[in-house]
DNA sequence: TTTATCTAGGACAGATATTCGCCTAATTCC
DNA sequence: GGAATTAGGCGAATATCTGTCCTAGATAAA
């Protein structure tokens, strides 16, 4: 436990445990003098690691944000925190994202500790996140670009094929992409309808980059509005309907943050909400696994595709 | 850029990003002698990072697990993946399971680069998971205590409010945890049942570990257990029905492995699906959902139950 | 088996870095 | 103002590091 280079690492490890600390109390913990103490934070600053110095009484040392990141020490409650956080990303889909998961989980699998390994795996023996599997994708590394172009605010082109129109090439401004109901969704400005739209990503293929770049409004806030669009995709059918049940409990159900009230209406007899949807048997059954009572208002395709699934179901109990 | 230090923490970095590196090709990186990188490694070694090393030809030198964790050099793309994966953690509410997830994350946060920090709020405010929410839980340290005590082999006691009994106090061997639906759930064998039975964590109160450990059976496969326990919770009513669909597209329903095979039989007709509940309407409710056609052949109560929830359908679209 | 490539590590001398201790400034809080 | 705390220069003693040369041992391929 001697040498320079072993007591720099130890500062090193006792900054980023604690947040501040004296340089009385590294001076005490490494038996060395305060003055060479601050020869070591002079050591870390020339290996790019920027301290902090808080001067005067109650003053001392901290590590702040600099140009490289320093290696991280990492305790083994924290190791296994980490082990847990690229597992639930692997859960997700987002290992095909970022293939930098798998460089860590190598890093990391190669020098944890065997006690530390056993309980990673314990840990992710008994405990499993079931999510609904989607259809397989048409384009394995879809979300990948797709978060590359998002992030740095480029457009994209791909192909989209719906039920419907079969495979049309779009350009798209990326704003955001959520995971819900085990698939991945893009929402974005599409260029060819000129407005906000959202694509599922099993049905995106051939995506790539395009020169053009955008800029998301400065006022948009991609969390909520992602929330709100999943009512909203396809604008072919006005659709409105009263809930019968109360805004919490209606919110529980679409997951929805406060914001997405808009949507709800309050009425006397429960929630007015009206939206649009482009495919009754896709609505219908959303509609079928509410549970509470509604009551359809318009229009009448959806009633009649409801009232067909129900037939169904009735025909399934006979 | 000079002095020991600084060489040795490249030689660890070099040797966490290639798995096996010779000393001829260290000693040229760092230019330094080759005697110099043995005695660098030897210092890793004092440092307590074991370093494992191959004699002979095509030899070198390659990180191995030892007792304590080197500091980890991650690149950006690494650090983005960590911090992902820590933020999907949180949002599966891991992050009472293992409260070092916030403490990995202030770490991260304080040295972070800014214009990573910049990329991993640009990533997270652009990306959603969107999970349904479930009922607040009764006790909110009853995933972390689970955790521990499903790692650690510990019997554990707790309430469990059921909405049929009330509060009924149990003793289970915590074998697994499962993520579905939103919701957490417990696996284990229930002391008071003497059998296997599968619990909601959101109705679990006063959980507390118990000095009693157990095995769990060395032929028990956690993750695939607790995907057939999902249909088996309850064992009051038998079940079974044919599903008019492929295997294929009912184990994407199922969100299965190819081991819950076994709880269905190839017909002509379908799939036969028999299997165990104690709730007719959740059941009913389920079913209400799938995307292809089926037949129950018993029991009648889940007829009804199907038949009534169909009926209510057919109501809200007059 | 032999040979070419590797690592292991001792010894030593010289270059270099480190450390301590003492000093004075500057800064901050009470 | 006074106490506590960091900043950093300087010099001398000392520890450390480095390159060089050497022998020994291990491994894989020819």
């Amino acid at each position: 436990m001697s040498g320079p280079t072993t007591r720099v690492l130890t500062v090193l490890e006792l900054l980023q445990t604690h947040g501040q600390i004296g340089g009385a109390e590294l001076a005490e913990r490494l038996g060395v003098d305060r003055r060479t103490i601050r020869r070591y934070i002079t050591v870390l600053e020339e290996l790019g690691i920027p301290v902090m110095t808080e001067q005067g009484r109650y003053g001392g040392y901290r590590l702040v944000a600099g140009f490289k990141l320093p290696p991280m020490m990492f305790t083994d409650e924290e190791t296994l925190a980490v082990s847990l956080g690229l597992l639930a990303a692997r859960q997700l889909g987002l290992a095909d994202a970022a293939p930098a998961i798998a460089s860590v989980q190598a890093k990391l699998e190669r020098v944890m500790p065997a006690d530390l390994k056993k309980r990673v795996r314990g840990v992710s023996d008994t405990t499993r996140v079931i999510l609904p599997r989607g259809e397989p994708s048409l384009d394995d590394r879809a979300l990948q670009n797709l978060t590359v172009a998002t992030e740095a605010m480029r457009s994209v082109g791909f192909t989209y094929h719906s039920p419907e129109h079969g495979g049309i090439d779009r350009s798209v401004d990326p704003y955001g992409l959520v995971f819900r109901q085990g698939r991945w969704y893009l929402t974005g400005f599409c260029h060819l309808r000129q407005a906000m739209r959202s694509f599922r990503l099993d049905r995106i293929s051939h995506v790539h980059l395009l020169t053009a770049t955008f800029q998301r409004p400065p006022d948009f806030d991609a969390a909520d509005f992602l929330s709100e669009s999943f009512l909203s995709w396809g604008r072919t059918h006005e659709v409105s309907l009263v809930l019968h049940t109360d805004r919490e409990s209606a919110s529980a159900v679409f997951g929805f943050h406060s914001s997405c009230a808009e949507g709800f209406e309050q009425r006397e007899d429960g929630l007015l909400l009206t939206t649009q949807t482009d495919s009754f048997e896709w609505f219908s059954w959303w509609l079928a696994q509410l549970p509470f009572r509604f009551t359809i208002l318009k229009p009448d395709g959806l009633k009649d595709a409801l009232r067909e699934h129900a037939t169904r179901l009735l025909e399934c109990c006979k």
